[in-house]
DNA sequence: GCCGATTTGTCCGTATGTATC
DNA sequence: CGATACATACGGACAAATCGG
């Protein structure tokens, strides 16, 4: 699968980047040379470098060209550039990932929990308890409930394994996209259960929560992940719009740390 | 300032959909009545349309059309769509933030502030520790590092209003971007001094560290920001990238929720 | 199932504006 | 000032997905 052409460009001007074929700070080369080198328009060089943008990769400052701006790992504390999933964090450091089912019933949303999930009352879900596991330590809970109507035959089975596999691959659902809230709320008495939580040590949980559109426009999935707070990091690269109330929100995020 | 064609065309579009001018998972007019209405070319409709797909209004569905997805506040327990900063939820909620500083001191960087900010040994630095309010109740407490070089004239006082405004519209700055990562730690004993935070109710910070860099490349800002967990609340929309290892993380996030 | 109309996705070439040096 | 580089905008072409007849 040859993929889209500027996508193509986007993974190997990221791969060059990474591979330190252009040191920290230096000016990659133009976008006119860009053109040049894989044989396309302005535009679909622009379309890549844009993603590199988001991405925390490089910035572009009009009139003088496109700064690297990328730190391996290596350099840094932390891992910069662009969201990494526990799952990719797992397998780069040779980490082994497992899932757990520990709940798994049908229900109808009642109205206390349709003002919570968004779901309309009486509509019928799935509802999961998943464990997440690296290297046999419990480190995620997730709380899952999904409309039963879009995802037929799903079972405890396909829910140990994948379930987004399952709905791409085998339903042929298309995920569009997934909004989500990120909260820090006080441990419960099933956290405390099954990450083997030591409230005297934190009382807290990193809580992930998320509503899931298919290409229907149906939120097909609400979802509240409870993460151990030591081994939580959610990463981010915002860039600041050319001036005006832009949805640039500054360092310290929310925005008031510079009001 | 009449801004940009294509920055317009998404503030109208978007205002129109605040305004519940399309209902809920209503097709917005296609690109090609857009392009008439606002009597610009497809590629600036897009860009517009691209924005609102980032911040989580719209959904695109190639053969079908653009889908409204955003749900005002009140329909929802959350606020949706785009990054709100503080500051903008509390003029919205008529709340009153201030800023006081309780520390400001220049220091040399050593080798351990070093591999903690990213900046290099020996680099002078302005410190500052600055409380956040809103509406009298004490949230963040930031603790900023700035390279003394990039921000000459910074005072207490200038710090207490706005170092962005300052270094943007007094010294001409110009920010480019900035990368964050949210974690959660212990509550700390400035902490409780300073938030009153009661420890056994919770024994947590939601803390954002960010590295903040203007367009001469330079990494200007270290800023760690410790927000009281009660009223921490960090937003985000992610989409998913038609299928490939994309830099998509499962809802839940990091992505193991639905490995 | 096929076909054609509609709609979004990708890509191209060109022109002009604006910032940097 | 001129050369270079990124930013915006236009118009056109074809591909791919959706939907109705």
């Amino acid at each position: 699968m040859p993929k889209s052409k500027y996508e193509n460009i986007y993974r190997d001007i990221k791969q060059k980047i990474e591979s330190n074929e252009f040191a920290y700070q230096e000016l990659l080369p133009s976008e006119h040379s860009l053109v040049q080198l894989y044989s396309c328009s302005r535009n679909t060089v622009r379309r890549a470098l844009g993603r590199l943008v988001t991405d925390g990769y490089v910035q572009t400052i009009q009139g003088k060209g496109v700064r690297n701006i990328y730190r391996p790992n290596e350099q840094t504390a932390f891992t910069l550039g662009e969201i990494e999933s526990f799952r990719e964090s797992a397998l780069r450091n040779g980490q082994v990932p497992a899932t757990r089912v520990v709940l798994f019933l049908e229900l109808t949303t009642d109205e206390k929990l349709s003002r919570r999930t968004g779901f309309p009352a009486g509509s019928q879900l799935i509802y999961l308890q998943r464990l997440h596991y690296l290297d046999g330590v419990p480190l995620i809970l997730n709380h899952n409930y999904f409309l039963k109507e879009c995802v037929p035959g799903l079972t405890p089975e396909i829910a140990s394994d994948s379930i987004y596999d399952y709905l791409e691959n085998s339903l042929g659902m298309t995920i569009v996209n997934s909004q989500r809230i990120m909260t820090v709320e006080k441990v419960t008495e099933i956290d405390e259960k099954y990450m083997k939580i030591n409230v005297d040590d934190y009382n807290c949980m990193a809580v992930v929560t998320s509503f899931t559109y298919n290409s229907d426009g149906i939120m097909f999935e609400f979802t509240q992940s409870r993460h151990r707070p030591d081994y939580f990091r959610f990463q981010d690269n915002a860039v600041r719009r050319a001036s005006g109330h832009a949805p640039y929100s500054p360092p310290g995020s929310p925005g008031i740390s510079h009001a």
